[in-house]
RNA sequence: GUGGCCGUAGUUCAGCGGUAGAGCGCCAGAUUGUGAUUCUGGUUGUCGCGGGUUCGAAUCCCGUCGGUCACCCCA
């Protein structure tokens, strides 16, 4: 068991660039959608005391977390999420901020579970949340920037689907229904499950509680359908032209933790309906963590399985091959056909990069052809040859493979202009 | 927490009781300072680890670690 390995820790995640990439495009396109929705980054600690998750999610979920002792005698996390740390901030200085708050936030998360697809034990979250307004349309703008985000990464109507709730209409059914309130979670529990499980069970289940399948289905399609709160959600996305993709669904459940009104996941629809976001009104834990009022909505989304779902999908991964063209790639190469020119290339090559062009060479003598390789394989568009004839140099364009002679003086002006001839940025949704 | 499948070259995998293999990649070369294709040559392994069975184990058995997928859970 002293196995010491130098591995990294199960569930860890390694970036090489590859991946790299693919998460710096979520998130670059995460904070472009957050900005047009006028939402503004923060950030939280990583590591809390461990009681801020206890206090939010009972003593259950610290099996689920990474904590320890630490040097001063602390019970410390790693956060599993980082709405706690948000309420906690936002009650601490809402007095003094405008309202609406519209905060986002991208950062890491942990959690000690098995890992399997689209979840490991490191990942990152987009949380966005809207602080200080109780109204419904708070809750409509969110959902609609959450489908701005996956349109952005180019899902379309048909590839997932919104679907929406309120934590209070079964309150409102099982007091109708005579049921006891404090059988609200047992109920509640049994609904998340209805679409999957056995339709015996089910009816089981709700006949313990003292109603059943015919009452739930019956209120699913009558009163909970006219729910007024939910009728206003869908009108205003409606008016927004978002109507498509949203789907009243009175099964979503949503931990119900510490939900108090509307609450909306979205579902990968072709892939069984995975959940890759989801979020809801929680008007009550600021007050539990931070001592203020403060009417609350949020959502989340995770890294891997919106990843998976962008990979598996291929209008959204051909999107985004299109983002991979210009990104990590160089612009420029110098190539040193001459040894005895290297101190012209060296000035050269520190001129393109002033000028603002990633630029590379090669460090050590290397034939010429192994240079144009090089450069070819960093994805460079130019490349500029010195040599003998300098200060004549010849700038090849790689994608025309064309080659022209021009004056060293004026070649970072050529070069940039070879650059904007070639290709313009990857346009997005 | 429960269960299935899988760990062999940098990578994808084949081999399934008798000396460790292929494709791809990578490196070098095919007349002088230009990318592709092609051709030639080269390159790498504690067969995850530990134990057991056997004359002999990458191969069979047990354990363990890791990966992966599903269930549970999902704040």
């Amino acid at each position: 068991m002293s196995t010491t390995s130098l591995q990294a820790l199960p569930g860890f995640r390694e970036f090489y660039p590859e991946s790299c990439a693919l998460r710096n495009y979520l998130f670059a396109q995460w904070r472009e959608v957050a900005r047009r929705y006028g939402f503004v980054e923060y950030e939280g600690p990583v590591l809390e005391p461990t009681e801020l998750y206890r206090r939010k999610s009972g003593e259950e979920i610290v099996k689920q977390l990474f904590h320890f002792v630490d040097a001063g005698g602390r019970e410390v996390a790693l956060r599993p999420e980082t709405t706690p740390s948000l309420a906690r901030m936002a009650a601490a200085k809402h007095k003094e901020l405008r309202k609406p708050i519209k905060w986002y936030q991208i950062g890491a998360c942990f959690r000690y579970e098995r890992q399997q697809k689209g979840r490991g034990r490191e990942f990152y979250q987009f949380n966005c949340d809207i602080l200080g307004e109780a109204s419904g349309a708070a809750d409509a703008d969110l959902i609609a920037l959450a489908i701005g985000v996956m349109r952005r990464l180019g899902l379309r109507e048909g590839d997932f689907v919104v679907r929406v709730s309120d934590r209070n209409v079964w309150p409102d059914f099982l007091q109708r229904e005579g049921v006891a309130g404090e059988h609200l979670s047992a109920f509640l529990q049994v609904i998340d499950k209805m679409e999957r499980e056995k339709p015996e069970l089910t009816e089981a289940r709700l006949g313990e509680l003292g109603t059943s399948r015919a009452a739930v289905d019956a209120f699913i399609a009558g009163e909970g359908a006219d729910w007024a709160p939910l009728q206003a959600l869908r009108a205003d996305l409606a008016a927004r032209g978002l109507g498509g993709f949203v789907a009243v669904d009175l099964g979503i459940v949503r931990g119900l933790a510490y939900y108090t009104g509307v609450v909306f996941e979205i579902f990968d629809i072709s892939r069984g309906l995975r959940a890759v976001a989801g979020g809801g009104r929680y008007d009550q834990l600021c007050k539990l963590i931070g001592g203020s009022d403060l009417a609350a909505c949020g959502f989340a989304m995770g890294d891997m399985v919106i990843g998976e779902f962008v990979k598996e999908t291929p209008h959204a991964w051909s999107q985004y091959q299109e983002w991979l063209a210009t990104y990590g790639k160089i612009e420029a190469y110098v190539v040193v056909a001459d040894e005895a020119r290297r101190p012209e290339a060296l000035a050269m090559v520190e001129d393109l990069r002033s000028a603002g062009l990633a630029t590379d060479y090669a460090y050590v003598p290397t034939k010429v052809g192994r240079q144009v390789q090089a450069a070819e394989a960093l994805g460079a568009r130019a490349a500029l040859t010195i040599g003998s004839e300098f200060p004549e140099v010849r700038l090849k364009d790689l994608g025309a493979r064309q080659e022209e002679v021009i004056e060293a003086a004026g070649a970072v002006a050529a070069v940039r202009a070879l650059l904007d001839r070639a290709a313009g940025p990857p346009r997005l949704a």
